[in-house]
DNA sequence: CCTACCGATCGGTAGG
DNA sequence: CCTACCGATCGGTAGG
């Protein structure tokens, strides 16, 4: 493999994240109606067709954005809980680093998660199974929580994931950190009472 | 006024208020760039540009509906607030109003409060003047009950109203009623302690 | 990566 | 309320 080979491996590499990472900013600011591959072409500094170049369709784009996002969340979270016993710590631990991820001001991640109902059928069934596994995650963490008989544990996991992917849209930078937030929240959801 | 008159006139209005319907529950399951007027027009049972006889812009539509909508939930929520002296009872008497509105199963009202994402900039604006306003009524709840120092009282409120806002995306019917979830909600933002 | 284009669909209008 | 249409924009492709 040629010296001149590698470069131009590396550089259609980082093409093709630089391109996702503008696609994930735009889905996130506009939805995926919102925004049009031209968009994201004019955003990359290439035309919309070019695009196809390095990508399969607009549906398998958003597809990969959206996964790959979870993919990352979800092991920040498992490596956050990882050492911790304690389960009141490992819920707080795990609103840290859910926030953390999912408030970075830049970030190839989600806020996209809630963008569900103007996508295509087809797509949204791949959404939805990967945020299914995804909730996993925090379905194991709420039933190892001793909650106070009377707490409906399927409620309380609903609405501890409403807050966490709604954050992203009142947040504001400058004020309260993630972790301040992250700390509020587990602090709500502490019930030992 | 003839009596035929008066017909046409009620014809006119009730046809108007069927299509104000019909248009809010498609805005609500596919958002505001998944509906085509033309959607909206199959769904009315008559075709896309007939549409325009009855309203004057797809933004204006989207923006009555929001506006509506959200002049309903206040008033409902005011009214159940109007008698109770208790500030936990207010908030959740305001959760119970809230949600009873917001999961009601047919309903003029909301879910779309989420949408602003696709919306154009110029609807933008409109949508977050009125859901500011709605907000002071929360803002104002929120602010007479006795909560302990280290509670950010306007993160409690952006918690609070997300997980209302989001309640509609994983309510399903038949398990918990609209009422009990208002109880658990209630019940994880009483923080006397 | 661009030029040049495809068929489909969009919000909206004129004219009846 | 329909017919018939407008200009704009969409996702995507061929061919270089």
């Amino acid at each position: 493999m040629s010296k001149k080979q590698v470069a131009s491996d590396q550089g259609t590499r980082s093409r093709r994240d630089e391109i996702l990472t503008v696609a994930a900013q735009l889905f996130a600011r506009k939805g995926y109606r919102g925004t049009s591959m031209r968009d994201i072409g004019e955003a990359s500094g290439v035309l919309g067709g070019s695009l196809y170049h390095h990508i399969k369709s607009k549906d398998a784009l958003f597809v990969e954005l959206h996964n790959g996002a979870l993919d990352a969340a979800e092991a920040r979270i498992a490596a956050a809980v990882a050492d911790v016993a304690d389960p009141w710590d490992r819920l707080e631990a795990a609103c840290v680093a859910m926030l953390e991820v999912q408030l970075a001001p830049d970030s190839l991640t989600m806020p996209m998660m809630n963008d569900f109902r103007e996508v295509p059928d087809a797509v949204r069934v791949e959404l939805v199974a990967r945020r299914d596994r995804f909730e996993g995650l925090f379905r194991a963490i709420v039933a190892d929580l001793p909650l106070p008989a009377g707490i409906d544990r399927s409620i309380y996991r609903n609405l501890l994931l409403s807050q966490l992917n709604a954050a992203a849209d009142w947040f504001r930078p400058g004020r309260l950190t993630p972790r301040e937030i992250a700390g509020q929240v587990a602090r709500l959801f502490r019930h030992d009472g």
